[in-house]
DNA sequence: CCAATTATTGACCGCTCGGTACAAGATTGG
DNA sequence: CCAATCTTGTACCGAGCGGTCAATAATTGG
């Protein structure tokens, strides 16, 4: 299906290249399904057919825009994992790698962390299980750092969880040339976190009050779904279309 | 343009607010721009008349959306507020009602953080305008907390959206009756994040290492913005759409 | 220098999109 | 009971969609 086998020449690899990354800033802006074959002509000064010489189809755009953020992001974690360290000291590097990526190619991560539901088929699943397999390695430096005695008893899944909304939540605000340096940040990240689970004298009960729960809230419709992500839905039936979470 | 003026029936209220919940878990699905009006009518088992009669347009659809979620988080950060309490029980009332927020509505929630972009003129400023409002609520909690010397000297903008990236992400798994509770993980979020952040002996410089410097990699377009979110496109020239940043 | 290959154009296709028009049911209040 | 109003289905609209194709310009290698 993904067609990779044809060897192309340097140039049109460098050209496509191009037409990838200016494609990325577009949907970045406009969404995926919100940016037309039209506009990406457009942006990248080429007509229908060029476009599509390069290209194949819009979704291949997509995947290659989607590849582009997962190779990054594995290779910074192949670079941390190949130092060795002290899980604080993994963990720091892997928020580093992060949020290097994130800083390098702010529209690839935007369309990466926005668009993966306008992936189909065996492409939701490729890069459902890309994501899948580095959040394990996450998890993995939790479990280390745990049994090595740095880090407290939290739950390594959810702890992985939060590490990972936290940093990639800045794709929304951490820019090339910005107040903030990457480096700076990534540091302070790694701070506040390795702080927060670190096997320490515990600071006693200070934490959280339950939200005063309003008058019976639930959604309105009573549709919320009760499994895990990506449920599927009831009533409605859907007919041909691509999947849920991510 | 947003003709809230004309009053309608209870009934009618009650219809349309059927109709935005079930539309909500189809754009979670499949996107704003990947949903079509008929897949909304199928859901909601009405012609299209009928639909156009309640939501007037796409948009004001996913106005409405963006409403019910922003209503809610504000309406929790209000009953924070007027509990009063220390920085560190503020932050921590703070973060369950938004948790609690996400668990009841996942799909407004995934709606609301994936599809700004799709929001046009006017729309897109009212919202920009009201997620910073929220943004810098919870800002003045941090700053409040270093002036009571509960927190130590971190800068409260990057404070609070390592805060609000952690909190935020739980869109992606945390569901009704999924393995984790929303109070018990809301407590251990902001355990975490108090530890991390409160005056305390610090645990000296275990962070992290700056990525090795894989070859002169930035953008290969040489396309990134330079400054904050939301920067103006160059090179582009679009036409009459939206734009950028949340 | 010329044939083979690579790169590109722009017209065109069938289809689906968001949205409208309007007549006909349902409901309601006097 | 009937007229006014609320609610609904459906046929239809122009525009724009993703994608194709045959012709042709530009480049390359022998």
């Amino acid at each position: 299906m993904t067609e990779v086998s044809v060897r192309r020449s340097a140039k049109w690899e460098l050209r496509r290249q191009e037409i990838i990354d200016t494609s990325a800033h577009l949907f970045a802006q406009r969404g995926f399904h919100g940016t037309s074959t039209a506009e990406l002509c457009e942006a990248n000064q080429v007509g229908k057919g060029a476009l599509y010489y390069y290209i194949g189809s819009k979704e291949q755009l997509l995947v290659a825009i989607h590849d582009r953020v997962m190779d990054e992001v594995m290779a910074g974690a192949d670079r941390v994992a190949s130092l060795g360290g002290t899980p604080p000291e993994r963990l720091g590097g892997l928020g580093a790698e992060l949020l290097d990526v994130i800083h390098r190619y702010p529209d690839h991560v935007w369309v990466f962390l926005h668009e993966f539901p306008a992936l189909t088929g065996e492409n939701a699943e490729t890069f459902r299980r890309r994501r899948r397999d580095y959040e394990m390695r996450v998890e993995e430096v939790f479990e280390a750092g745990q049994r090595s005695g740095h880090f407290r008893d939290i739950d390594p899944p959810m702890a992985a969880k939060a590490w990972l909304g936290m940093h990639n939540y800045t794709y929304l605000w951490l820019r090339p040339g910005g107040r903030v340096g990457v480096l700076d940040l990534a540091e302070q990240y790694a701070d506040i976190f390795v702080r927060g689970i670190s096997a320490a004298p515990p600071s006693a009960g200070i934490v959280a009050r339950p939200p005063t729960d309003v008058a019976g809230a639930t959604n309105a419709a009573g549709a919320t779904d009760v499994a895990g992500a990506g449920g599927t839905p009831a009533r409605t039936g859907a007919k041909k279309r691509r999947q849920g979470a991510a």
